[in-house]
This record gives structure tokens, sequence and C-alpha cells, in this order.
DNA sequence: ACGCAAAATGTAATCCATTACATTTTGCCT
DNA sequence: AGGCAAAATGTAATGGATTACATTTTGCGT
């Protein structure tokens, strides 16, 4: 349709009267054009509607301007909050995104890591994924990336993330400020090491507070939070004898699954239970009670990844081993509340 | 790291003994290669580590096996399940996406409809933007492109949807057998296709119905449907007098606000208020009470969206029109109920 | 064993922008 | 005006895979 002969650099370069290293470094913004000339090949460019042709350039500059984004799932909000940091943030500084849903498959992550080697992508960022550690290694040795989120520690991969472990022993302490001794948990059935380091929080503020840690006030949901399978851990926790007052969650929809649990017996939140979550999702305050949890902070934190793959991608240095540690915050709203003093 | 000497056809050729042309042709399935050779050179490729460079391969064959998703807000998980059928579709057919939140922003838009002029994709998937039309005409004139969930009337382009004019008329009709009279509405403050045709749906379900409809039972919240409009809309209908017995929204969140105004009059859903939404995310069912709704088939529609694309795209026919609206279904759930007779 | 079509493979042009290196132009100093 | 360094521009090689066309090999018929 329209045009039949591709408007190529030559075909500038002809009708600006230049050679094409001229138009090549006008367009490149090479300090060694003369300003008139350089106005000339614009001129040139415009009438004809040249737009270079990225594939030749990608060749020759051995690039492409593109990063990937690889997660487990992007229906998620919390990762399409990250994804959305990072999609700005390479907006501004020119780059594209891909975005690669993994689900988790192991041929998904092969394939993916090909598109590197394959000078598709010049560089990946890593949300929450489950790679294996060696061959994550592997990767992380011949290629640019950075992990979001999640991290694996003791790997030379820089990664952004916030201090899960502080994050979680303060929540836990602000219960225990307001009154609560019998704190129960759940957590998720997956290695991440957001997983790890909140339960290890969540233990340490419990000895620190002097506080007994029961084995039937832990349980486990499933590997990517879902929320029955959080209903279902809720139910026993509720189940348990003496029951806890307090359930702290390792993310907003578990929080939601053990409130849901609560109502269906009958306990008011946080009259009967308190709840409290982690991320701080949007619909954490479209519904009531407006949930107490701990916000992350999505979208600086995609945007500081795109910033560390770029540090890595540009100055092509030794592949640093950079933590980025983001401030979170304990949003205190309506789940959380002192404990009914008679039960 | 590693490897100093990249690994090119040509060396995969020399130790394969062959010349690039029949590696290419190997690569590619050619039928034309001896079983045995492709075997050599199969061996070959395995032994060098050998990955062909995408940029070279995109240039000769002028394609770049990526496509654009654009969508002003990839945060809401509306779009980003529609992402998410995009992306797994995109997988099978081994085509990337690339992602672009638009934010609504005119420069966004430039900037992405280069990226198919400069090769850096094949063709668009455009989810709800806020193209002005003789823009997006002249777009769909050179570029491959197609559209999701929203679409523009007389526009030689194809698009995937549901049929929003249907589903609010039923949507309506139901409230209607459950015995509402005073049904209200929340619209949106955009142009999209889907907001004029629900409420087209409404006016036409209304009057088939012989019922009123009045000019204070109609309320706009923000283009995007956020959810502090929604609220503010809700409570303007709620100071209604008459006031409704029922409220159809056309979003979900703009059904939980409806909701959340409601319980902070003390009135409740669905005893004397009934909140009806659209699209069926996921929360819908995370809280009570669960929202009856109008479930669109997201996943689908992004499937099918790469699909109507790669036709398009592979064909090389004249841009068809081609319409495709995929069934919905309305999901009977808590917060519709029969009005409250002695009100 | 010869001839010939079909099958297999090879050679080299091509896609288009970038850039090292070569050449010309400019501007300044004496 | 002449000379020379700096500035500006040009020429041509380059990146790596694909593919039209040319050439060789294979396999079959007689």
């Amino acid at each position: 349709m329209g045009v039949d002969t591709v408007v190529t650099i030559e075909r500038v370069a002809q009708r600006a009267g230049v050679s094409v290293a001229t138009v090549s470094r006008t367009l490149n913004n090479s300090p060694a054009v003369k300003p008139a000339t350089a106005q000339r090949v614009r001129q040139a460019v415009e009438a004809l509607g040249y737009v270079p042709n990225q594939s030749a350039r990608n060749l020759r500059r051995n690039e492409s301007q593109v990063i990937l984004a690889l997660a487990p799932n992007f229906s998620n909000p919390y990762y399409s909050r990250i994804l959305t940091g990072i999609g700005d943030r390479a907006w501004e500084l020119e780059y594209s995104v891909l975005v690669c849903n993994t689900l988790g498959h192991a041929n998904s992550e092969r394939r993916f890591l090909k598109m590197m080697e394959s000078h598709q992508a010049d560089g990946a960022i890593l949300l929450g994924c489950h790679w294996d550690y060696s061959w994550l290694a592997r990767f992380a040795q011949r290629s640019h990336i950075v992990q979001c989120c999640e991290y694996v520690p003791d790997l030379a991969c820089p990664s952004v993330s916030i201090d899960n472990y502080a994050a979680t022993r303060e929540m836990v302490a602000y219960l225990q400020g307001l009154g609560h001794r019998r704190i129960a948990m759940i957590g998720a059935d997956n290695q991440y090491i957001s997983t790890r380091l909140r339960r290890q929080g969540y233990l340490d503020a419990m000895e620190e507070g002097g506080l007994e840690v029961r084995e039937d006030w832990y349980r486990l949901a499933d590997a990517d939070y879902s929320f029955v399978s959080g209903q279902t851990a809720a139910q026993a926790l509720l189940a348990a004898a003496p029951r806890p007052t307090a359930i702290f969650c390792v993310s907003d929809i578990l929080a939601l699954s053990a409130i849901a649990a609560a109502q269906e017996l009958g306990l008011s939140v946080p009259g009967e239970l308190t709840v409290t979550g982690f991320d701080d999702l949007d619909y954490t305050t479209m519904m009531h009670p407006h949930l107490t949890t701990v916000a992350q902070p999505c979208h600086e934190m995609g945007r500081q990844s795109v910033d560390l793959l770029l540090d890595g991608l540009l100055d092509r240095e030794e592949p640093s081993e950079q933590q980025i540690f983001l401030p979170y915050r304990l949003m205190e709203r309506e789940s959380a509340a002192a404990p009914d003093v008679t039960a």
C-alpha cells in the first residue's frame, strides 16, 4: 500500500546531496556534522518520511534496545504494577520491553534465554521466577540480568527488592503492640527468598516478644498465593485451639482469604480477628475492612530494575552484585485492631 | 566472558563441512537438505552452541517476529488478563510481545507507531486506546493492527470483543426479572464503543420493560473507571429521590465503589440495594457479597487477537474488516437480589 | 555404462545502517 | 598568499543470515 520503493538512508543521502555517512551521523547526533548540513538532512528525512530500519542498526551495533521482563504470571496485579514501572522507565530511556509469561515452565525459560543470545534482547529483568540455581548462575554469567522482588542469595547478579525481613518484624511487632499474643502466619509453599525472610522475620519477632510459636499456627498456601488455598489455610488456623487472635499473611490475596474464612465462621474482622496482608494492592482499600498491610514500592522497584540493568549494559563492567533495598511502608488501616480481651 | 569469537553461521558451516546456505536451510527446515547432512549440521550447531542472530535474519527477511500490545494501563487487571492471553498465543506461534503502556499519551502513540515502520514490530494489538479517528485510520492503512475490547466503528481494521449491547440488555432484563423497576446506571466519561453500547443497551432494556429512565439515575465515573470517581457517582445516585433499588455499573471496580458507598450509608447489598458489575475480574469473588457481573473471556480475546493479527500478517491480503464477537456470560452471584418490597 | 532429470549443495548478492579510515574543506596564523 | 591543523564529509568495509541462481551429485532408466 502506498510507497513501493523502500526509503533507505541512501535515498535520504541523495536527496540531501550528502553521503550516507553524513545522514547517519546526523541522525545519531554526531557533533561532527555542520548545523547547516544537518538541517538539510533533516529536511530530506522529513520529506521522504524516512524511518531507519532498526534491524540493520541492531545488526551493526550488536544491540537491540529491548529488555526482557520475565514473570511467572502477569495477571497478578503485583507483577503488573512492577511491569508498569519497568515500562515507564524503559520508555524514558528509549528501550522497549518484551514481556515473557513463563508460568514457571522450564522450556519457557530456555526459550527466553535464547532471545538474549540471539540478540533479540540486551538484558532481562526476572520477577520471582522459579529458576533453579545452577541454571540461573550460568545464565547470569553470559547475559545481563537483574532480579526484582525476589533474588537468589549468593548469586553474582544485581537485585532490587524491599527488606522483607525487617518489614515482617515491624508488622509482627506492630501486632504485638496492639496487644496480640496469639499470632498465626499464613506463608506460601515456595522457595522465594521473600517467603523465607518473612518466615524468619515472624519467628524472630515472636521470640523477641517472648511469644509462643506453635506449629498449628503456621499454614502454607499455594506457591502462587491463590485465594482458595489461602481459605483452606485460614480455616485450619481458625480451627486451632487456642485460636489465634491475629493472622499475618504473606500476601494481600491471602489476607482476603483469611477475612473471607473468618466471615464464614461468623467472626468479625478486626473485632474478633486481626488480619494483615503484604504488598498493598489497589483493592485492599476497595472493600471493608480496609486491609492493614505492608506497602511495596512496586512501580519504583520496576523503574530501578531498569536503571540497574542498563548500568550493567552500558558500562560493560564485570557483573556487579549490587543489591538495592527500597523503603517499604506499614499501612495501618482497618483490618488490624486490639484483640478482644474477653476472649 | 567466555567466548571471544562470535559463533556465526559461517563457523557452523566450516565445522559441518558444508556451505552457509545448507546450514541456513537446515535451520529453517527446508526439505531440500539430505537428512544425513542435516544431522551433521545440527551436531555442529550443538557443538558450537550456535544461536542465529535474529537481527541479521530480521534485516534480510524484513520482519521481526514481534507484535506490539498497546494499552492505556497495564496495571488494570482487565488489561493484564488480555495481555496474558496475547502472550500465551504469541508464545505458541513463536512471536514475542512488546508491551506499550500508552497512558493515553499522544506522543506515546507516535513513537509506538514508529516501531512498526522501523521494523521493530510486525503488527500491533490495540486495547482500548484513546486514538483519534483520523490518525488511527492512517495508521491502520499502512500497518497491521487489530483492535481488542474496543473498536472504532467503520474503521477498516479487524477487532475482537464481546457484544456489549446484548450483554447489557441481558443484565438489565435480568434485574427487571428480579423485580427491579428503579434501575440506575454508572457509566464512564469516555468515548469507548463499549461505553456507548452499554448505555444504549441499558436505555433499550429500560424502554422494553416499560421502565422510567431518569437523568438523575445516570452518573459518570472517570474515563478510566477509578474507584473514587465511582464512589462519588454512587453517592449521588443514592441521594436521588426516589432512590434506585439497583445500580448497573459498567465495570467491576465501579460496582465495588457502589457497594462501598452503600455500606457507608448503612445500606446492605443486596438486601437494600442491588449492584452489578462488568468484566468478572478475579477479586469479584474474593469478598462478600460476591459480585453479580458479566464475564468477558479476556484470555480468549487476547488469543484471538493474535490469530487475527497474524492472519493479516501472513497472507498479506487487503486489510479485512473482520469483527469477532466472543460469548460473554452473566454471572449470577450475591450482589443482585429481588428488591425490598416494603421500600 | 551412459544420459538425464531430480535432488542436493554451493556461490555470491542482498537486506540497510554504522563506522574506520581516507579525503576534502574550512579557518586561522604568519 | 601559503601552510597547516581542525573540521567536515565521503568511501567502502562491516555486521550475519537468507535466497536467487549456478553447480554438482544422485539415482534411475535403458
